[in-house]
DNA sequence: CTGGGGCATCCGCCTCAGCGGACGACACCG
DNA sequence: CGGTGTCGTCCGCTGAGGCGGATGCCCCAG
């Protein structure tokens, strides 16, 4: 019956996984989870925005994939990822990783060193990376995971 | 907050006036700027997704607003802005005042000193923040246009 | 054993994203 | 002048996004 919407691993049919992955990411424990009616009803009192429960299981076993802006906001908005999460795999999996680009970034000050240090050349960068381990240490902080993806965000 | 959408006045039509300002801003010259028809036709060949003159049109004069996915990612990708443009005003107003921090975080380097200085305290910040900017100096950069928001990135 | 509540799954409906095609209005060219 | 091309604008349709409501299953209170 189906043509081919099977086996595409690759790009597209990630929307489910990625919408199933979060819930369990909120909800790790499988007992106390709440149904798709229940999901459904929290999103609507925390976003304010409407959200059905037979949507959100279209959604999570991958029967409808096309969302909308809206319903994209919603969802990155009571997950608490950025709307790109959904959209680029790229983000998802180093969102997915850590989450920890996203947090860092809403901090002004690390955006301003992040803008800051653009241009710098390799030399001053590798110094100014042993600084802010350095730093780290004496702070008595985690080693920082580091997304460790070789690539780039986005072709031009 | 606000649960009720005010008068569309407000903050959900600048989606039209996104649209028309990065067509603007990829064709600055009013004169050879090709009509919605060509545009279409050039979004289509570069992107190799559907996209239809009349529905950009709909677009840029806000009589549809609710994109889908797929469209949100075409548009995206043609004009060279993260998906997120679309989505968040506040990212917007940053990538259209400079991009600077999309393109600062495509240097693996940056991105892990970013990822690095979450979590450091103030002091220790600021001081980073120094000496990054004294770097900047001793390489001879311009001061790095600094995003110059005042907000968070997503409230709550 | 019986009843109520939460669960996943399904069906049918309605709105609207997205598009094809058509219409006047210009502007250029023979 | 009348063609030919592109422009902005519009109407009407199709398909899918999104939802309400119904079904059967399982579990716990009574």
């Amino acid at each position: 019956m189906d043509p081919e919407q099977r086996a595409d691993t690759g790009a597209e049919g990630r929307l489910a996984e990625k919408i199933n992955h979060l819930r369990d990411r909120l909800y790790p424990d499988k007992a106390s989870r709440p149904g798709y009616a229940k999901l459904a009803a929290q999103i609507r009192e925390q976003t304010g925005k409407p959200m059905s429960a037979t949507y959100l299981w279209e959604l999570a076993s991958g029967r409808k994939r096309n969302l909308t802006q809206d319903t994209l906001v919603t969802l990155a908005e009571f997950f608490g990822v950025p709307a790109e999460y959904f959209l680029d795999d790229v983000v998802a999996s180093r969102v997915d990783a850590q989450l920890d680009l996203a947090i860092a970034l809403r901090n002004q000050k690390v955006r301003s060193i992040a803008l800051r240090a653009e241009g710098l050349s390799d030399d001053t960068l590798d110094a100014l990376l042993a600084m802010v381990t350095e730093a780290r240490r004496i702070e008595r902080l985690g080693p920082a995971t580091d997304a460790g993806d070789g690539g780039q965000a986005r072709g031009e």
